[in-house]
RNA sequence: GGGCCUGUAGCUCAGUUGGUUAGAGCGCUGUGCUGAUAACGCAGAGGUCAGAGGUUCGAAUCCUCUCAGGCCCA
């Protein structure tokens, strides 16, 4: 059977959905799964998608990753797991359905319901799992996918009844239950499909994971001084003050007096934009080597650092300089002396813990506390200081053993004990305190002051400073030696170093990634795991009512039995508030008391890190979990992941098999617009998942995300989309299309004997045509290159590999090859270019399958899958091809690389002397400096059919071609002389050139003198340069020089009209719409030696414009007829189809 | 302040273990060729390899410092 026609233009990506409806009908990741099982396991595991929005296009540059290299190893035989996951739990849910319910604060999500709400966040999950599913299998990401439609339907019933029993069918298996119970063994065995973080399994499954913590004394309660969202109503941890969570702001900065105790009228001045924080003043920072000022202005005296002098207002006298160590201790009165607040022992805050000790009151305690930090580029060089509203001031004040005052609540209002600023909020009081103050003579400055300010990343509300109890698990001790000289005990007891050794275990892609997972874990402080919201893990965390002891609950079926009250209210529901803070459990340390959860939620890392134990089966099935723990591989985007996925995976792995969770890591940058911005919705330079698909196709992006170092930030856009199409997928199709074209008008079709469907292009051809050989020894370097590559994680590699192979196919061997293709005889030659080029096109297409699958797979389908029976339905279910070793002749690959410089030298002499191609010439010479400088009879002809030239003659010497000159071979002698190279040089430039030349020609020693010794050089020692003599049509380049004879024949000038003539007739058939394979009647009337080259050529003339007859004479009425001017002689030409 | 990455032609980027005259694509200019494809060839202009110092016979490449941009930590 005859090849399916092949368009020359086609809709690349109206073919592609073409594909993805195969795909789908023929079930081929099914069939692929099934010829894989039993095979040796390839494993990996796919981070999380956060399932909240749609896809952007910095997710199909990851998942392309990911998607070719689990094809690669499906093509070298191995069997996968081919699921994927959603990240579903977390604030970022929770923000989005506040929006879509326009709420403001967590009272309207409590007015609204926990339940509902609840409801609602899984709700949205599925619908955005179900639209990224979609995207996802657009990008061609073949994994085991739940069907969108299904998703979707189950969020409708959760919305309608969450109790109600359905049945439900996943792609591996199906299940019955109430529309919750479904929805939480989403991704388990029973079902298959895509895993979601918010399942039983995966909330379980981290709950066994924070009782070994407990158990080891890792998971603890603390405090902290966090950046807190007044909105929200939530701590922001620091990795989510992003660079573009800062905003520009202006506040009004208050510079205020402080009037040291014990010294009449002497103040120091200090300087905040924060008002707020000045309520809870406890301490005054200064540098201890920096340099303080006491002024005199009017009456009073002032402290301040030298250099912050200019920001006092009017004049002032230099009383006395001093170090800031020696101002230490000095007390002070606060600004709010008068406040309740101000005047309790320890501070005013709940978490009384803090202060265990601290017995002044903020009155009593206000001094000058020295901080290496205190800076002079702002203020006055003293820091007023309040531990309860900093963070900074946090650690300065417990270091110090100050008091703590906690001034707002969650809403950053003002809490009791503040007089009367108690219940205005942060952002209402500073018109208050400047007053206050003023009222107090305490006020110096208050005046407007812009900078950057922390925002919220949600809804960009001006974050504050609050001190709230956290739950965190301890990474331990920081030793200051060398970790090779730490005891096991050491090691044993922090985390921190057993997470490091196990990063020694792996092999990280790019190689820096060891070092800045090793600078995470050294910098890392505690990991805080608990958030004060609604949607998450249920930390499995519970507190006794009495005793206010706290307990961990490690799996479901402890927390049966360890239940005292409300597990009835809980049965049948997900791990999830509000149902499980119904359940009591009963206290193990107090005789009587009921111990009720916290109601805190887990940190979403915890969700993502824990999916190399609950995907893998860890609890359920051990044997299972063996099997494919640890992954192979692993990858995501590096800004980040360091401190987030990679690092809560390496933590849990840790912690639960003391081995590292994946043996590789690749991971790349960040994606920007094609101007390098970062793409934002809001500055109108982002490109959608699904716009970028439908307009740029996706074997185009596929291949855009390859064809990058990763390391490297990927420029993103249309006009590199339109750049790769140029030049990888056009020249590709195109050579398909010629194949297929000329295969079709011969009837050709390929011989599949001894057919193996892994293998469908099968053993390399033999052909004598060494074009053939050329392409094939190219293709099989191409073959081992990618392999290579691929092998090393480098799929940019093999795109370098591709590109110049495709290069090569496309603009010389096709090229070269037309005439092969043309000829109307079916010889042995024909035969062999039609097996060489099928054969190289399979094996090229099976080489990039993995990572443009969908042109490969409709060539697949054309080329192979129609004609043999046995073949596999799709491409990617055959191996990766094999380079053929013995096919790589490196010898003709170099002599074709110098016949393609001499050809391309010899048209670079015909431009500098102005001589057209369409001119034949005598004779071309060429000399090359590289010894072996001959090639086969063969590729002289390609070269003289390049050239257009009768001859080509190569020459050993040329004087009147090139002058020589000589350079030492570095590469040898320099080793070989080491300091004295610059002597050797001298000696060898004062030999005669052109002699020491022949002699290296003939692979003669070369002798010379040095310092009066002889010496003598190996003849590849010794580089021969050659450069054009002047004023010849010559050109040359590293060592290989071509000259062109000039002399024009009075029958080179005719053949040359001749061709000039063909060209004319050709471009005539195309404006006549012929087409190619029409005959033609021509016919002319001209003048002089244009009539004799007519009459003299016209056998070639005829063949060459398929002319059946060439008639002097005029045309008959009907045919196309134009005038030319040739070599100044006027000719009429005119053609009809015969 | 510390860690990591990046800096090569107008733009986007290659550049292997230190070794001959630092390359490609795009863009620009000129020109040639074509039943050769959405093209292609040849030539030209375009480079302080971010800067300085060092090691070396020899540095885009190795070392130190500085500058600029980015990511992370503080």
């Amino acid at each position: 059977m005859a090849f399916r026609e092949v368009p020359n233009k086609v809709d690349f990506i109206a073919q592609e959905h073409d594909t993805l409806a195969f795909w789908q009908q023929d079930r081929s990741l099914a069939k692929l799964r099934a010829l894989r099982a039993g095979a040796k396991p390839w494993s990996f595991i796919d981070g999380p998608i956060t399932a909240n929005n749609p896809m952007g296009v910095h997710h199909g540059w990851g998942r392309t990753y990911k998607d070719l290299y689990n094809r690669y190893y499906a093509m070298q035989g191995r069997q996968l797991r081919y699921q994927q996951g959603f990240d579903c739990q977390g604030l970022w849910v929770e923000v989005e359905v506040e929006k879509e319910l326009k709420f403001a604060s967590k009272r309207d999500i409590e007015a609204y319901g926990l339940d509902q709400f609840v409801l609602r966040c899984k709700e949205r999950v599925l619908r955005f799992a179900a639209v990224q599913t979609e995207q996802s299998i657009r990008l061609g990401y073949w994994m085991e996918w739940d069907d969108p439609a299904q998703l979707r339907w189950l969020a409708d019933q959760l919305a309608a009844d969450p109790q109600a029993e359905i049945a439900y069918a996943g792609p591996a298996g199906g299940a019955a239950g109430t529309v919750e119970q479904v929805v939480g063994h989403l991704g388990l065995p029973e079902l298959g499909g895509s895993y979601f973080t918010f399942s039983d399994e995966n909330n379980y499954m981290i709950w066994a994971f924070l009782k070994k913590c407990w158990e080891k004394g890792w998971l603890y309660r603390g405090a902290d001084s966090m950046p807190w969202c007044p909105r929200c109503a939530t701590g922001i941890s620091q990795h989510e003050i992003e660079s573009d969570g800062y905003k520009e702001v202006t506040h009004k900065s208050i510079t205020l007096r402080l009037p040291l105790r014990g010294r009449q009228n002497e103040y120091l001045l200090a300087w905040t934009t924060t008002p707020w924080t000045l309520t809870s003043n406890v301490a005054a920072a200064v540098g201890p080597e920096l340099d303080y000022v006491k002024v005199r202005q009017g009456d009073d005296v002032y402290y301040l650092s030298k250099g912050t002098l200019a920001m006092l207002k009017g004049e002032h006298e230099v009383l006395a300089e001093l170090k800031g160590r020696e101002m230490e201790g000095w007390a002070y009165d606060g600004p709010f002396d008068d406040l309740p607040a101000a005047n309790e022992p320890g501070g005013h805050l709940e978490l009384r813990d803090l202060v265990k000790g601290v017995t002044q009151s903020a009155k009593e305690a206000h001094r000058v506390i020295l901080w290496d930090e205190v800076g002079e580029a702002e203020g006055t060089g003293i820091v007023h200081i309040a531990p309860g509203a900093g963070a900074e001031d946090y650690q300065l004040g417990r270091q110090n053993k100050l008091p703590i005052i906690v001034p707002i609540d969650d809403e950053a209002r003002i809490v009791d004990g503040f007089g009367p600023l108690t219940g205005m909020t942060t952002a209402e009081v500073p018109d208050t305190v400047a007053q206050l103050l003023e009222q107090k003579g305490l006020l110096y400055k208050y005046e407007p002051y812009t900078h950057r300010y922390p925002t919220c990343w949600r809804c960009k509300t001006e974050l504050v400073w609050r001190v709230v109890d956290e739950w965190f698990i301890s990474m331990g001790e920081t030793y200051d030696k060398p970790r090779e000289q730490l005891t096991a005990e050491e090691k044993a007891n922090s985390l921190r170093y057993q997470i490091m050794d196990v990063v020694d275990q792996i092999r990280w892609v790019p190689e820096f990634g060891h070092a800045r997972e090793m600078d995470w874990l050294r910098n890392m402080h505690d990991w805080m795991i608990s958030k004060k919201r609604y949607w998450g893990l249920a930390l499995p965390i519970w507190v006794c009512d009495s005793c206010k002891q706290h307990t961990v609950v490690g799996s479901e079926d402890e927390l049966a039995q360890r239940a005292v009250a409300g597990y009835d209210t809980f049965a049948g529901h997900t791990p999830h508030r509000p149902y499980i803070d119904a359940v009591k459990v009963k206290c193990e340390h107090c005789a009587e008391g009921h111990m009720t959860r916290i109601p805190d939620v887990g940190n979403p890392w915890l969700d993502a890190g824990i999916v190399s134990m609950s995907t893998l089966r860890y609890r359920a099935e051990p044997e299972y979990w063996q099997q494919w723990f640890p992954a192979d591989w692993i990858s995501e985007s590096f800004p980040g992941q360091f401190r987030n996925w990679f690092y809560s995976l390496l933590a849990m792995g840790t912690v639960m098999a003391e081995t590292a969770p994946f043996k590789n890591l690749f991971s790349y940058s960040t994606l920007l617009d094609e101007s390098g911005e970062a793409m934002h919705k809001s500055k109108g330079n982002s490109i959608e998942f699904n716009e970028a698909a439908n307009k740029m196709g996706v074997d185009v992006m596929r291949w855009m995300y390859c064809a990058q170092k990763p390391e490297n930030n990927l420029l993103f856009g249309y006009n590199k989309a339109d750049d790769v199409r140029r030049r990888f997928l056009i020249p590709l199709w195109n050579i398909y299309s010629f194949f297929v074209t000329y295969a079709r008008l011969d009837g050709w079709v390929p011989s599949f004997a001894g057919f193996d469907p892994n293998h469908p292009e099968g053993a390399t051809p033999s052909s004598e045509n060494p074009l053939d050989k050329w392409i094939l020894a190219r293709l099989n370097q191409a073959v081992q290159q990618s392999t290579n590559r691929l092998d090393n994680w480098d799929a940019f590699g093999v795109t370098l590999a591709v590109e110049s192979l495709i290069d090569d196919l496309s603009n010389w061997y096709v090229r070269r090859s037309r005439r092969r293709f043309w000829r109307s005889e079916q010889d042995r030659d024909k035969q062999a270019a039609y097996t060489t080029l099928w054969h190289v096109l399979v094996k090229l297409i099976r080489t990039i399958a993995p990572m443009t699958p969908f042109v490969v797979e409709e060539m697949y389908q054309n080329l192979i899958a129609a004609h043999a029976d046995a073949a596999y339905s799709s491409v990617h279910m055959t191996l990766y091809p094999q380079a053929d070793a013995a096919a790589i002749d490196e010898t003709l690959i170099n002599e074709m690389g110098l016949a393609r410089q001499v050809a391309s030298l010899g048209l670079s002499a015909r431009g500098a002397a102005n001589l057209k191609v369409r001119q034949p010439l005598a004779k071309a010479l060429v000399h090359s400096a590289a010894g072996a400088n001959q090639l086969s009879d063969y590729l002289i002809e390609i070269v003289k059919d390049e050239l257009n030239v009768k001859d080509i003659e190569f020459v050993q010497q040329s004087g009147q071609l090139v002058t020589y000159s000589l350079q030492p071979n570095n590469a040898k002698l320099g080793p070989r002389f080491g300091a004295d190279f610059p002597k050797l040089r001298a000696a060898l430039n004062a030999l005669d050139a052109a002699a020491v030349a022949a002699r290296v020609a003939a692979g003669e020693p070369v002798q010379l003198t040095l310092d009066g010794n002889a010496i003598e050089l190996a003849a590849d020692e010794v580089l021969v340069n050659s450069q054009p003599a002047e004023g010849l049509a010559v050109a040359a380049e590293k060592g290989v020089t071509v000259g062109l004879d000039t002399a024009l024949t009075p029958e080179l000038r005719a053949e040359g009209t001749a061709r000039e003539l063909v060209r004319r007739i050709q471009d005539m058939r195309k404006k006549a719409d012929f087409n190619i394979e029409d005959r033609i009647r021509t016919y002319y009337t001209a003048e002089g030696d244009l009539a004799a080259v007519l009459a003299q050529w016209a056998e070639t003339i005829k063949s060459e414009t398929l002319s059946l007859e060439l008639a002097a004479g005029p045309a008959p009425a009907g045919a196309f007829s134009e005038e030319h001017k040739v070599d100044g002689a006027t000719v009429t030409l005119a053609v009809e189809k015969a």
